[in-house]
DNA sequence: CTTGACACCCGAAGCGCTTTGGACTCGCAG
DNA sequence: CTGCGAGTCCAAAGCGCTTCGGGTGTCAAG
């Protein structure tokens, strides 16, 4: 079933089949009305491919995950992101590709899946720190929006990111509130610009209170449940161990309790925790009392807003660079409580 | 950048270019070094949608992911099956397309993509018992695969799925040599066809010892953490409780520890836990030393299987059905131990 | 009666590629 | 010298759609 026989069975033209269908005025109430219904009822679309050859677009978004030979792989966010992106494309009729890419010849890479043309805007994942797609991108001329962002990069472009730096002075600051002294930053890769960021809040808060960061609390890696337990672990186990941790998800801080409870201490009373928590559809932190205090946003939101506005700047490519900065709430779980007393 | 500037920048005909980089033989292999360098230098690459036209493929496979309005959602099995399905797409040149769809109209949906005519096969997610989708997909005449099975349906159609009757057969058996009579068992949605047959090789299991499942210990729901808390939680207030439990995932399985060590008990002595384990790579279940006794299988090779199987349909759409069964491997971490004796 | 204006519709070109059906040039056997 | 196959290359059609640039026919205004 294509255009032509479409028009063939209704005794018209492709044309004015075509302008029916895609609701031109130049064509009477009535005959759109018969096309639409004959459209139907024979099951009727049009070939993507056909449509935007002609059309220039490819009514697609890609989604680029670098997928490096170490092992970040495709992160447990991914899917709830994806999720939240999907409801934008579902309405505005885009689909979505991905492409899952070894990080040799990037730019290669982004330049054939531009020259191929089955998109028409890219979201860029896991930024790193001045990371050099976004300028390759930029010169690309295709419109592209990264979830997150890259520091210490001052060219202008798209971005939807949490406020990182913020959620983690926050959490500190509520820690330090406590009365806790000594708080371990349990991190994630810190070359990737959102775990970067979090340091940069958490030391900014120990240092308005004239509290320099312990090198000895501080752990940087891929945030598993196994890393977890390991860091909370090891800095049990020092002379001075820390009363709080602060941890990158909700699926580390599983180890650290994990690590809390095997000491025999209790979570909330004698160690606090608080977590980032991406608010993962499969990863609930509990109900109604949440297990851990945390600072959550949730990435399916975040998902939906940055499709959104990609969607916008495809529309419109003329537009001007647009950030959206997102605060995570903090809220508070059974995880934490005062500094146990020194004795 | 196309094929038309290319072939005048040469002095060629669009034929001869196309046919010296497609690897046709009419083309002198001096001229073929020509074209291809002169490709490279330029940056060409050939529009993936004209090409589509032409050839009547569209070098693309379709992900359909029915994203219903209970809260199924994006499961975190996802991530690792697309990472798995990429290096079977990428080896070939293949593009992956997602399409998050709300359950109402199936068909339609799955008419349509056909009909855009940008994907040449599909993947199904998630199969529910006699799944309607894969009689109607047959109808179709595009090749797809399941990435699981339904039950109750004796047609044909390919598939890729792990033994989970057999798995949970054999964890069951292992915990009922351990001397544990009463196991707790916390499965997903039995509505799904994998939770089912988890249900049945649990069953089949006790039943081949004289055993039946008591009520009280089987429970259903979404393999999220606070559910297996809540379902531990409740299993062992009961006045003869499990003295182990079956867990269909490591996210719930953590929640069943949590409960567990609530009560004061301690998992692996006091209360045996196997879980299966998708070997996520975001959710490892310990290095050396398992933190679960767990029946496992890689999700991740499982995508790779499903979309390797899939491309072999797409190229000889002629070849008839296929099916791969995957056995997961039973491996002993630190959660199980022999049944406490009564006293 | 002619002229626009308007509403409606159509033919055909073109998007960038593949592929069919030749065309041309050699070299070699007849 | 002719004929013929092999080796190279090309022109043009066609994939299914949109869209430009007209074409009718009707009706009110001039």
């Amino acid at each position: 079933m294509n255009l032509k026989m479409l028009a063939a069975h209704l005794g018209l033209s492709q044309t004015t089949v075509s302008r029916a269908l895609n609701g031109y005025p130049e064509v009477s109430e009535e005959t759109r009305k018969r096309v639409t219904e004959a459209a139907r009822e024979l099951n009727y679309s049009p070939n993507a491919r056909a449509k935007g050859l002609a059309t220039g677009r490819a009514m697609a978004i890609g989604h680029v995950i670098p997928i490096s030979t170490q092992h970040e792989i495709v992160n447990p966010v991914f899917g709830d992101f994806v999720a939240g992106a999907s409801e934008a494309y579902l309405k505005a009729g885009y689909d979505m590709t991905l492409s899952l890419t070894g990080d040799e010849d990037e730019a290669q890479n982004y330049r054939r899946l531009k020259a191929k043309g089955n998109v028409d805007g890219i979201i860029l994942h896991g930024p790193k720190m001045k990371d050099a797609r976004i300028p390759f991108l930029t010169g690309l001329k295709m419109p592209f929006v990264v979830h997150g962002r890259a520091s210490e990069l001052d060219q202008p472009y798209c971005w939807v990111d949490v406020d990182n730096a913020g959620a983690f002075r926050r959490a500190t600051n509520f820690l330090l509130d406590l009365g806790h002294r000594r708080i371990g930053l349990i991190n994630g890769l810190e070359f990737m610009d959102f775990a970067h960021r979090r340091r940069e809040g958490y030391e900014e808060a120990l240092a308005a209170r004239g509290l320099a960061p312990d090198p000895a609390l501080g752990r940087s890696g891929e945030m598993t449940e196994p890393y977890g337990y390991l860091a909370a672990h090891d800095m049990l186990a020092l002379a001075d161990p820390p009363t709080a941790f602060l941890t990158a998800s909700l699926i580390t801080a599983i180890g650290v309790r994990r690590a809390i409870h095997e000491t025999g201490r209790e979570m909330g009373r004698d160690v606090s925790v608080v977590t980032y928590d991406d608010d993962l559809s499969y990863l609930s932190n509990g109900r109604d009392v949440p297990i851990f205090t945390a600072i959550r946003s949730s990435v399916r939101d975040a998902g939906r807003i940055t499709a959104e506005m990609l969607l916008r700047h495809v529309a419109t490519p003329a537009l001007p660079p647009e950030t959206t900065l997102l605060e995570a709430q903090l809220i508070i779980g059974g995880s934490t409580g005062p500094a146990p007393a020194k004795h």
